[in-house]
DNA sequence: ACCCAGGGTCATA
DNA sequence: TATGACCATGGG
């Protein structure tokens, strides 16, 4: 059976870094978290776009805008009247704590709690926050990673978002030689952004390759660097 | 025309 | 706790 580490070894050694997040500043990253919520990245890109072209990435002007005027920004994005809704949300909160040096002074379990209590921020938008804006150890489980892991026979797909988030986080910090904080920083953010860029077109939903990848025909094999050889 | 995308909330049982 | 409805644009 293959190991979650492996896998990131063998992605990695056959995609190389990716150099994840997309975004110019640690806030652009946490507006784009929230704006691809169940959406395509092309098309967040362009609602970011309008958000620059209008001068308003930034929380207060987020926060003064009018929620027509933010809704026809996010068109793009799709789930448009929600997201400038849960866009305010989290400026709100964002600066009602401080902003960003005052944030990052918390440790990591009171940031996710913090983030986590914004109406439209559930565990993955928080967990991607952490991870590429905050650079906390925290390993974001999506609907990539739960298709895929448990199509390799690892993980049971039905499990809790924590409980899949408590088992990636220890079964890849066993395989490290040196447990320190920007070895985890690194395989979990490389692993994450691997898996997003490269899992797309590799298990469809449904219904093809119900199980493929158990019986090693899956691309997810090739594109994980798995010849025959090596399985 | 259909499927799907870097989810989350809320009402209901 | 566990489903289902809902949110909505845009590319393949």
């Amino acid at each position: 059976m293959i190991s979650a580490y492996s896998c990131f070894r063998r992605l990695l050694r056959q995609h190389g870094p990716q150099d994840w997040w997309p975004g110019d500043s640690a806030f652009e990253i946490m507006v784009g978290a929230i704006l691809t919520q169940n959406t395509a990245w092309a098309n967040v890109e362009k609602a970011i776009a309008n958000l620059i072209g209008q001068r308003a990435l930034e929380p207060r002007k987020i926060l003064n805008s009018r929620a027509e005027h933010l809704a026809e920004w996010l068109r793009p994005s799709g789930y448009f009247n929600i997201k400038a809704r849960r866009l305010k949300n989290f400026c709100h909160w964002y600066l009602d704590n401080g902003g960003y040096t005052a944030l990052a002074r918390l440790d990591t379990t009171t940031l996710r709690d913090g983030l986590l209590s914004v109406n439209g921020i559930g565990p993955e938008t928080a967990d991607d926050i952490l991870l590429y804006a905050f650079e906390r150890p925290v390993f974001v489980i999506d609907a990539y990673t739960r298709r895929l892991f448990s199509r390799l026979g690892l993980i049971d797909p039905d499990s809790t978002y924590e409980t899949l988030r408590l088992w990636f986080e220890t079964t890849l910090t066993r395989s490290l030689a040196r447990n320190g904080n920007a070895q985890r920083l690194y395989v979990y953010n490389e692993l994450h952004a691997l898996i997003v860029i490269h899992g797309k077109d590799i298990c469809r939903p449904r219904p093809l390759c119900h199980d493929c990848c158990l019986r090693r025909q899956c691309a997810w094999y090739q594109i994980a660097g798995l010849s025959a050889a090596n399985r």
